[in-house]
DNA sequence: CTGTTAGCGCTTTCAA
DNA sequence: TTGAAAGCGCTAACAG
C-alpha cells in the first residue's frame, strides 16, 4: 500500500487485487495519528466568499495538491476572536501548517502555534508581534504608479477611498498615494480623503460623500475591489447628476472591471502567484522542522490595467 | 475536558489549570480515531474561486459550525475525474458525510459512499445514477416567470444562452424557457438558442454570435451568472453598434447586477439558504445512521429581480 | 522477502 | 469518585 520497494510484484499484485475486491481505503485518521503528520494545511481566510481570497486560496491548493498535501479552508469573518478559535481549531486538528490573511495587524495570538510547531505564512496582510514567513504585494509602488499615471493624464483634484484602518494593506496604499502626491508637489486635500473598512457598502457611502462636496475631486482612488464596486454602483447610478464626473481608480482587477461601462484605472495583484509562493514557503518550513532560516517576507509586483 | 458530568468541580478546576499551563490541546486525531466519527463533513465543489458555490459553503458551514461540525472545502475543478479523487480524499479523512455540488449529470461513482456509511446531499445539480437527498432550486419556474414577465413588457424576439448540456441545472433553465413560449404561442426560433458551458467566455462568445445575426434577437435569457458576465462585457464594449440593442435577462443575482448600468433582469437563489439546508439534511442523516428514510429532494423558490 | 509487535492519544468500560 | 486497561487502524522496527 505504501510502495515499500521491498515487497516482491506478485505479493503487490495480490495485495492491490484485495483492496480492489475489498474495497479497502486507508484510514488517514489512524495513519496521521501514528505519523505524527496529518499532509494537511489549514487556511484561515477572513472571508469565503470572496473571490480575492478563494483566488488565492486555489493557488494554495494546487501547489499543495501536487505536493501531496490537502487543504483546508476556514473562516474568521474578519474576526480576531473568531481567527483565534479557527487556529485552536487547526492545532487541534493537527494541520502540518498554515496559512493566513489575518483578520487584523495584531499577530499575538499566532504564538500558540510555534509551542506546537506549527509553521505559518502569512499572505496579503502582515500583522504585528508575531515574526513569520509572508507573501504580499507593492502596495505602495502598485498606488503610486497609479497615481503617477493620473498625474500624467493631468488628473489634480484627487481624492482618496481608503480601507480598515487596522490593516497593513489599507496603510500601504494610502502611503503610495501620499507619496505620489507629495513627490509632485501637489498638497493633500483632507476633505477628499474618506477611510471605509473594505467591504461594499462603504465604498458606495463615501462615494456619495465625496460626490456631494461643494467642491468634489475629479479623481478618486478606492483602497479595493468591493470598496470600487460599492463606488462604481453610486456613479453608475448617479450617472449625469453634479460631482460625478469622476475618474475611478482603484486596486485590485476582477471580473466586473470589464463590465462597469466606466472607464476606470485598476491595480492587479497576482492572485494565484500569491498563494502558489505561500505553498511554496510553507511546505519548504514543513519539511525544515525547526531549522529554518529567518522569516521570509516576499513582496510580488502588482500590475496597472487600464478600461477605457 | 468532555465535561463528564461524573468530575467533581474541584477535581475538573484543577484539570482545567492544568490544560491551561501546560497550553494542552486535545489531539483531534486521537479522539477521531477511536470515537470513529471526525465531527467533519466535506464540500466537494466544482470550482473554489466562485462566488455562487462559496456562498452555499458560507452557508453549509455556518450551520455545521453551529451543530460543532467542521467543514473541508474541496475542488473538483468540474471534472468528473477529480470529483471521483476528491470523494475518495474524503473517505480516506473519514469525513463523517458529504455535500456534492456534482461536476456532471452522472452518479454511480457516488457509490463508494454507500460502502463506508457515508451521507452525501447534493446541492445545485442533480444526478442520475445515485440517490441522495438533495437541495435544488425551482429552475423550470424561475425561467418561467421570468420569461413570462418579458411576454408581458412586450418582448417578443427570445435569444436563449444555455448552460453545459450535461448538466440539470441547463436543462432545467431550457425547459422553462421553452415552456413559457409554447405556452404563450410563440414558436422557438432555432438560430436564436445557443449552448456555452457556464463561463464567462462563452457568454460573450454567444452574445458576440447573436448579434451579428441580420435578425438577431431583442431580448436574451442568459442560463447563468458568468455567461452573463461575458454577454454583458460584450454589450459594453460593443455599445451602440447595429444589434446591441438587447435586454438581458439572467439566472443569479450577483454583484455584477448593480454596475453594469444596463436595465436588466435577474433571477435571484437563495444560496446561503441552500447551504443551510443541505447541512440540515445532513445532519439528520449522520445522525439517523442507516434507519433513514428516502431521498428527500427540496425544491427551493427562486426571485424574480428587475434592474431599473 | 514476510510476519509480528508496540504504540501514536484518545475514549470507554470496568475495577477499586 | 478515580484509576487502569484495552483497542481504534496504522507504521516502523525487528525477528524470522
Amino acid at each position: 500500500v505504501n510502495n515499500d520497494p521491498r515487497i516482491s510484484a506478485s505479493t503487490r499484485r495480490k495485495v492491490l487485487a484485495s483492496i480492489d475486491q475489498l474495497g479497502y481505503k486507508v484510514n488517514a485518521i489512524a495513519r496521521s495519528l501514528k505519523a505524527r503528520r496529518t499532509l494537511t494545511v489549514g487556511f484561515i481566510s477572513p472571508e469565503i466568499a470572496n473571490d480575492f481570497f478563494m483566488t488565492v486560496a486555489q493557488g494554495v491548493e494546487n501547489t499543495l495538491r501536487s505536493n501531496g498535501y490537502n487543504l483546508i479552508v476556514c473562516n474568521s469573518k474578519e474576526s480576531v476572536e473568531e481567527e483565534r478559535d479557527r487556529l485552536e481549531l487547526m492545532v487541534e486538528q493537527c494541520v502540518d501548517g498554515l496559512i493566513v490573511a489575518p483578520a487584523s495587524n495584531r499577530g499575538e495570538h499566532f504564538r500558540v502555534a510555534r509551542d506546537f510547531h506549527l509553521p505559518i505564512v502569512f499572505v496579503d496582510r502582515y500583522v504585528e508581534g508575531f515574526e513569520a514567513d509572508a507573501v504580499l504585494v507593492d502596495n505602495v509602488g502598485g498606488v503610486y504608479r497609479a497615481v503617477q499615471h493620473l498625474l500624467d493624464q493631468g488628473y489634480e483634484r484627487f481624492g482618496f477611498i481608503g480601507g480598515a484602518p487596522g490593516l497593513s494593506t489599507a496603510q500601504e496604499r494610502y502611503a503610495g498615494f501620499l507619496q505620489a502626491l507629495t513627490d509632485r508637489g501637489l498638497p493633500l486635500e483632507e476633505n477628499w480623503v474618506r477611510y471605509g473598512d473594505f467591504h461594499t457598502e462603504s465604498g458606495y457611502r463615501l462615494m456619495s460623500e465625496l460626490a456631494a462636496l461643494p467642491h468634489p475631486p475629479s479623481c478618486v482612488f478606492v483602497s479595493n475591489y468591493f470598496m470600487n464596486l460599492g463606488a462604481t454602483r453610486y456613479l453608475i447610478e448617479h450617472r449625469g447628476e453634479p460631482g460625478t464626473d469622476i475618474y475611478l481608480a482603484s486596486f485590485d482587477d476582477m471580473d466586473l472591471s470589464s463590465v462597469t461601462g466606466l472607464r476606470h484605472l485598476t491595480i492587479a495583484q497576482p492572485m494565484t502567484r500569491i498563494g502558489q509562493r505561500a505553498a511554496e514557503l510553507l511546505l519548504r518550513r514543513i519539511s525544515q522542522g525547526e531549522n529554518g532560516n529567518d522569516p521570509i517576507v516576499e513582496r510580488l509586483p502588482t500590475e496597472l490595467v487600464i478600461h477605457e
